[in-house]
DNA sequence: TCTGGGGTCCTAGGACCC
DNA sequence: TCTGGGGTCCTAGGACCC
């Protein structure tokens, strides 16, 4: 039987005990980081119902005494980054999943700290007394089950799920605790009559690939019968990288969405530069004012990282896209992602290489002026900050619907 | 006064090739 | 002449995660 060294650390309801933390008028009280919408609450705002994702006005409603506060975004980053250092204490097999979230293998480790256990209680007290934090803890053979057992010791608590004792404790759990399961799977779920993840395993895999599909019920029924082999992987390459913004209602006109369109290029390729990171197929979203989204996407033949380039490529697919919806008149969001994304090859650094068509082609005039543009710019930014200089266009008038520094918090994992 | 921003993976159909 | 099967890439949409 293999041991229980799989550890998933989760910080409970994060920008909301940071905020806790550094105010003590907002210990014991409902209240949310955010204002339009609810980035984060407290326990006491969720016992109301109240959940990150909400807007401001349904929160309000759920909870009228609900505290909004604004957010500290680098002291989470600081928090975030400080609670994960303490479980690198015990083990560099860490595999961070988001700001305040983390797996770490201790199998190689328990001859010098302990049993896993005794290093996750370890960890929960050192992040309470260091940092004032909480944090819950899953320990499994699996990195689903640890996921799943830190998930059950919320908040603020420790769940060891023992070996040889998987199924007995994964089987009595609703199906919306495993990993894959949102809404809609859980939903068509209930439709058969399967609630819990013991009827899930118990229903033949045939039936489960032909309700949610060949990979997601093969997954599921994986996962119930707790045959999950991944491992804790230390290293991570990003597939995608891009940006949207809101735009509350605006015409779909060219005048709202080509300076849109500038800003948000600007945003994703400067990060890729940033990382020497090329991509080659760019993909638009426009969202109408009922929410519905369409996307389209174009794949160029070699690799980009220009600003200008990916905005003509955007504008063009948006251009193209409105014409075939004549009667929408107004746009709610739009969003430009890069994916196909690679190192950039070094020869770049000297020269831009493959860019789309004649005017951009690498040795030519234009193709090196905006290369070089790009270039100068980044650098410009990282001595004297983002704002400091940028393209007249990207330049956006209007209220933020949310922070930058917030944006940049979800922007690390690149 | 409808619902933020950043990601990953899967599906299904069509084009194209062998 | 008609037919078959497999593989890869691209596009658009959707579910899910933090």
């Amino acid at each position: 039987m293999t041991e229980a060294t799989i550890l998933h650390a989760d910080l409970d309801s994060f920008y909301a005990s940071v905020e806790q933390l550094l105010n003590p008028e907002l210990r014991g009280r409902a209240m949310a980081v955010g204002g339009g919408v609810v980035l984060a609450c407290s326990y006491e705002a969720k016992a109301f119902g109240v959940r990150g994702g909400m807007s401001g006005r349904k929160a309000k409603e759920l909870c009228p005494h609900l505290i909004f506060v604004h957010g500290h975004f680098d002291q989470y980053q600081r928090l975030g980054d400080a609670a994960i250092d303490v479980m690198r204490d015990y083990t560099p097999v860490i595999e961070r999943i988001s700001i305040d979230e983390a797996f770490a293998d201790v199998a190689g480790c328990t001859h010098l700290f302990g049993s896993p256990e005794t290093i996750a209680v370890t960890i929960r007290k050192r992040v309470r007394d260091e940092l004032g934090l909480p944090i819950s803890v899953g320990v499994a053979r699996t990195k689903h089950l640890a996921k799943v057992a830190s998930q059950v010791a919320k908040p603020d608590g420790l769940v060891v799920v023992r070996p040889g004792t998987e199924l007995e404790f994964l089987h009595d759990l609703p199906v919306g605790l495993m990993w894959g399961v949102g809404p809609v799977t859980e939903q068509k779920l209930r439709d058969e009559g399967i609630t819990t993840i013991g009827q899930l395993a118990n229903t033949p895999g045939k039936s489960l690939r032909g309700l949610l599909g060949e990979a997601v019920g093969e997954k599921l029924a994986d996962l119930a019968w707790d045959r999950d082999t991944r491992s804790v992987e230390t290293r991570h390459s990003a597939r995608s990288a891009g940006a949207q913004s809101a735009l509350g209602r605006k015409p779909a006109t060219e005048s709202t969405y080509k300076p849109t369109l500038r800003h948000l290029a600007d945003r994703v390729t400067s990060r890729l530069r940033a990382k020497s990171l090329v991509g080659r197929t760019i993909t638009v979203r426009i969202r109408f004012a009922d929410m519905r989204s369409i996307t389209r996407s174009s794949t160029l033949d070699a690799p980009i990282s220009a600003t200008v380039i990916v905005a003509e490529v955007a504008e063009e697919l948006v251009r193209t896209a409105l014409a075939e919806y004549p009667r929408e008149k107004t746009i709610t969001l739009l969003a430009i992602s890069v994916s196909h994304i690679g190192a950039q090859p070094q020869i770049q650094l000297e020269l831009p290489l493959g860019l789309v068509d004649e005017k951009h082609r690498p040795g030519t005039r234009q193709g090196l002026a905006r290369w070089s543009a790009d270039r100068a710019m980044d650098k410009a930014r990282t001595r004297f900050g983002r704002e400091s200089i940028g393209y007249a266009i990207t330049q956006l008038e209007g209220r933020k619907s949310v922070p930058d520094a917030f944006r940049e918090l979800a922007e690390k994992n690149l």
